[in-house]
DNA sequence: AACTATTTATAAGA
DNA sequence: TTCTTATAAATAGTT
């Protein structure tokens, strides 16, 4: 209000800021008055200008201390309120959460009828199944190849092992150096073990990878 | 500003007054928002309706309890230096009040010289020395009236006394009846008394009465 | 501090 | 409470 219209943000102009502050104080001031008056009520203003220059207001019946002391009362009983209503909000929207899902969950196992499912929310369904099963399809695949992978792994070093150990054994016991494949030492690992078991304990890192292998296979099966 | 213009003075109505507080204190807390913003000031503003319900703004670079102690200490200040300096003002004021009064009185006793007062001045003052002059002539004139209609009354009752005493000697002594004029009585009162002094006490009320007539007369002369 | 063209607040009514 | 609108009040820019 005034010739022309100003933007509500910081007044650079030192000055100007300093008439505008003198002028909308005086207005505040008024307004705060009649309020008292019109309408029976209690204000305090206190005011400091950007200089710490104190300015205030405070209706006849009270004083600026009783109102801070009512304001402080009337604050600490309404963090109580507000601290029991946002408890009871939030208790009631965990339960409406909790009713949808549940009801979602119903529908997505098969436990809940899908009456009344608009066609819109069963494309949705479907296209989430389609997409969830596609997923869940290629997490099998890579696991499966992972875990393949490991397990060729584990035999190699495994069959390094026996190399080691049958290389040994010939060179104590003056076997005969045995150079079959792969295949013939696995099928000999199981039946030859007895041979050597009372010369050599296995290497304990040995057993444990082994054991692992065998626990990953049984999940893929 | 509306429709109509409204005395500021509390609103009987309470539905039109609890509007009212709505829409002023809507109007007020932009007030606070927009000064605050536009001075860089700090302000602090607490209502409480006529039914206790709080409202309050407090800019956003402090809180109410900072208001408040700054509040506290910047009024004990205050209270100390307007303290002082509400003493030297009066004292200020009792100096300039004493040396008019005292030219004045100079003036109206003769004491001090009546140059330089201007004719207004010289007129009032004439007018004041003429009014105060008849005022004075006239009280005493009353005075002298009205002590003069009680000495008359005094005077009455005494020669009422000196007739009731005469007849009461003459009845006790047989003495022949005396019809003399006023004047004589008064002639023989002072002389007479001591004839039956011995037979009758004064009555006292007539002894004051005659004594306070005796001081008004001095007072007249 | 005063003036005044404008903007803003708000009283009354719906 | 909220909206509208005629009018009162506040005030921005100017002197």
């Amino acid at each position: 209000m005034g010739r022309g219209k100003i933007e509500i943000k910081k007044i650079e102009n030192m000055t100007r800021r300093q008439v505008t502050y003198s002028k909308r104080r005086t207005g505040i001031m008024k307004k705060a008055r009649e309020l008292t008056v019109l309408c029976d009520a209690e204000v305090s203003l206190i005011m400091f200008s950007c200089t710490g220059k104190l300015t205030e207001y405070t209706s006849p019946s009270t004083t600026p201390k009783k109102v801070y002391d009512q304001y402080q009362r009337v604050t600490r009983i309404n963090l109580w309120k507000s601290h029991y209503e946002k408890l009871q909000e939030s208790l009631k929207q965990q339960k409406e959460v909790n009713m949808k899902l549940h009801k979602e969950i119903g529908q997505r196992t098969g436990k809940e009828s899908l009456d009344g499912v608009s066609f819109e929310k069963l494309h949705g369904l479907e296209q989430d199944l389609d997409g969830l099963l596609k997923v869940v399809r290629e997490r099998k695949y890579r696991v499966i190849a992972t875990q393949t992978e490991t397990s060729k792994k584990k035999l190699k070093n495994k069959q390094e092992a026996h190399k080691r150990l049958v290389r040994e054994i010939e060179a104590r016991s003056e076997v005969a150096y045995y150079g079959g494949d792969f295949e013939s030492i696995m099928a000999m690992s199981n039946g030859g073990a007895h041979l050597f078991s009372y010369h050599l304990q296995p290497n304990p890192q040995e057993v444990e990878a082994h054991g692992a292998c065998d626990f990953h296979l049984a999940q893929l099966s």
